[in-house]
DNA sequence: CAGACTATTCAACAGGTGTTGAATTAGCAA
DNA sequence: TTGCTAATTCAACACCTGTTGAATAGTCTG
């Protein structure tokens, strides 16, 4: 019954708060602009987050669940269909990239914005170690769990800072500046995100296995 | 004469404006902040650079001709050493890294602050476009033109999207999150910039051989 | 219908923002 | 000393910030 085609006006902070927190960072975005851009009073912010750092927060959790899920399936999707021992190292970093890629084009252009605000939050001394741990540490220690033991002798210093350079990587394609862009004068498009993690998995598995001394 | 043991108070306010910048934003820092940090009155920064998006861009030119030349220094050097088909890719990489490795290392802890200024505009679509290209776009030209002949057969198209992995590496390395520390339970330091560096140069060089077909 | 509860807006606050022009100090030349 | 100029501070401005409490509209229940 209650069934509206426009979103509800929570919902459309929620979206608001993605974009502009995305682009501009926290303290870029003023609480009237994300109103204005939802259509809505300043005050309703407050009334349904509280603060504007729990809007913040709320934001960044709204999808981090859906995106683990994702992320979780496609790992355990992988050693599933691989053998006795487990799925190669190509595999688990498709299984760690390719849901970002499919959120990253959807329709939905909100999974844009928060993958980017991700990158953000990532790359920020400050939130980044505030923030990123809690919802999603969990999981990529179970990604590196896996990739341990795709790499068997690899020293696990080794292992994490090779995943470490697998996540800046990321981190920049998610953020989406455009800058390759200009760089290659049109060859190549950051927006063509299945071009980014066409190239990036191979990248980064050719590097854990150099440094991780699978040779 | 006027040789001063304190730096002048133009200096400290750059000095100020960079570490807090880097770690806050530009949105996130305000001059009144800059200014105590300086031990300074809030209308000096006005007076040496005028508008607070000038201060932000002098803070962000100050030290980038000085590292432009040593990576460009450290290129041309092993260019010099190599034989008649050029650097290979380890070193055009090692060139392109190490002279970060030692600005960071610095007893100057203005240079780490200066790095991780430079990685939150890269990674940030805001900034990023408008003020990357303008100070590093020859110089990173220069690099991948190198790699571009240490690579022979590649497409351009390849080249450049590993550059971006690269960069993005990188960038999360400058950034200098911490994040890295607490995943690793204290195996990696994010501030242990050689080990960074050591195990980045073999990653990406890899990735650079794998991607470009260089078998 | 009345009532209750939630969602939303209105109006305003106390405090902080970048910026400016005048006033003051310091450094040096003649 | 007296000037002159650059460096620095002082005081204040007009505006914008996050946040709040009261007022209004909307929605469902009985």
């Amino acid at each position: 019954m209650t069934t509206r085609n426009t979103p509800a006006k929570r919902d459309r902070i929620l979206d608001a708060a993605e974009a502009l927190f995305a682009e501009h960072g926290y303290d870029g975005v003023t609480l009237r602009r994300i109103a204005t851009r939802a259509g809505v009073d300043v005050a309703l912010a407050n009334y349904h987050f509280g603060k504007k750092l729990d809007l913040f927060q709320a934001v960044f959790e709204r999808r981090a669940e859906l995106l683990n899920g994702s992320r979780r399936d496609a790992l355990h999707a992988c050693q599933a269909s691989a053998g006795e021992e487990g799925p190669s190292v190509e595999q688990i970093i498709e299984a760690f990239l390719r849901p970002l890629e499919l959120a990253q084009e959807t329709g939905d252009e909100g999974w844009r914005h928060y993958l980017a605000l991700i990158a953000y939050i990532n790359n920020s001394p400050y939130w980044g170690p505030r923030m990123m741990s809690q919802l999603f540490d969990e999981l990529v220690q179970e990604f590196i769990q896996a990739l341990r033991k795709a790499l068997p002798g690899a020293r696990d210093e080794d292992v994490y800072w090779c995943y470490h350079s697998l996540s800046g990587a990321l981190t920049l394609t998610l953020a989406n500046t455009g800058r390759i862009d200009k760089l290659s004068r049109g060859k190549c498009r950051s927006a063509d995100f299945q071009a980014a993690y066409d190239h990036m998995i191979p990248f980064t598995a050719a590097g854990f296995r150099r440094v991780c001394g699978v040779s």
